[in-house]
DNA sequence: AAGCACACCTGCTAGC
DNA sequence: TGCTAGCAGGTGTGCT
């Protein structure tokens, strides 16, 4: 699913393709993807500006328009941002049109509808858009350090897990990056959160940037069951250096354990039994 | 208060 | 081989 590597792959793209180009007409043809305003007042934000910035806060996408307003979109489990000349074949799903100017379109599609698209207008002192000024620190963009991962812990009493998965906290970490950190912190995905020892916070807190800037590097995991793609329709290759994510029963590829699969916190949790404690 | 289960939705797959 | 029940997951809400 789209976490933050494959957000800022999105993000990276948008930037050299749509900016400084102007809205001539946004089309809203599904019924769930744009639902915080009515469809009119979405298209009426949108055309005649033009897109300025392009900017990610967690799984945020961030799309700062000229008169100060921003384009927010989050694509959930199956949102995908698709740039092209328009007149092409509409794909399935296809539940947003943005066209610019030169006729070259912005799309959205999304199977499960679970994504988003919205204009805002207020925005807070990070420049957020209020509505979600909830969303924790962002470790790629803002950085992540080791005196704040331990604040943020504070007396938290829970798995480790469900701590990373926590927006509030640290912003953009999913279900497969989340257990690709605690492989690489040498953690157990249920491990309490208040029995992590300092040497412990340490390895996270690496481990939390390595692991992401990685996956940036490599634009992200694009996997069998999913449809991450990139603005350009390209998967990522982060999924060839999965540890541990959707490899159950698979060897560990430190020390060849069969990899182990359990519930944390509601969702799929992927570990080495043996390199994890 | 903080943590947890659940709803939302469709496509894919495991199992019959 | 063909069908279907169940799973997959990010976030907001509501309950404990």
């Amino acid at each position: 699913m789209p976490e933050l590597p494959e957000v800022e792959t999105v993000r990276r793209d948008l930037a050299a393709a749509v900016l400084s180009r102007r809205i001539a007409t946004a089309e809203v043809t599904g019924r769930r993807s744009v639902r915080r305003q009515s469809a009119p007042a979405f298209s009426e934000a949108l055309v005649g500006r033009a897109l300025v910035r392009a900017r990610r806060h967690g799984k945020y996408l961030l799309l700062d328009l000229d008169d100060g307003a921003v384009l927010v979109a989050h694509l959930r489990m199956s949102g995908q941002l698709s740039y092209g000349e328009g007149g092409r074949a509409r794909a399935a799903h296809t539940h947003v049109v943005i066209t610019f100017e030169d006729r070259s379109e912005l799309r959205f599609v999304d199977p499960r509808t679970f994504g988003e698209l919205f204009v805002a207008e207020e925005l807070d002192a990070r420049r957020l858009p209020v509505c979600i000024g909830t969303q924790g620190i962002d470790p790629i963009a803002e950085g992540l350090s080791e005196v704040q991962l331990a604040a943020l812990l504070g007396r938290r009493r829970t798995a480790t897990k469900a701590f990373l998965l926590d927006q509030s906290a640290i912003a953009g970490i999913g279900n497969i990056y989340s257990d690709e950190i605690l492989f690489r912190s040498r953690l157990r995905p249920a491990h309490r959160t208040d029995a992590l020892r300092r040497i412990d916070v340490r390895r996270l807190c690496t481990s939390v940037t390595e692991v992401l800037e990685e996956a940036v590097t490599l634009r992200g995991s694009s996997l069998r069951d999913e449809r991450y793609r990139d603005l350009n329709g390209v998967g990522g290759a982060f999924q060839e250096r999965h540890a541990v994510y959707g490899r159950v029963g698979l060897p560990c590829p430190t020390c060849a354990t069969p990899v182990s699969r359990v519930r944390v916190a509601g969702r799929s949790a992927h570990f080495c039994p043996r390199c994890q404690r």
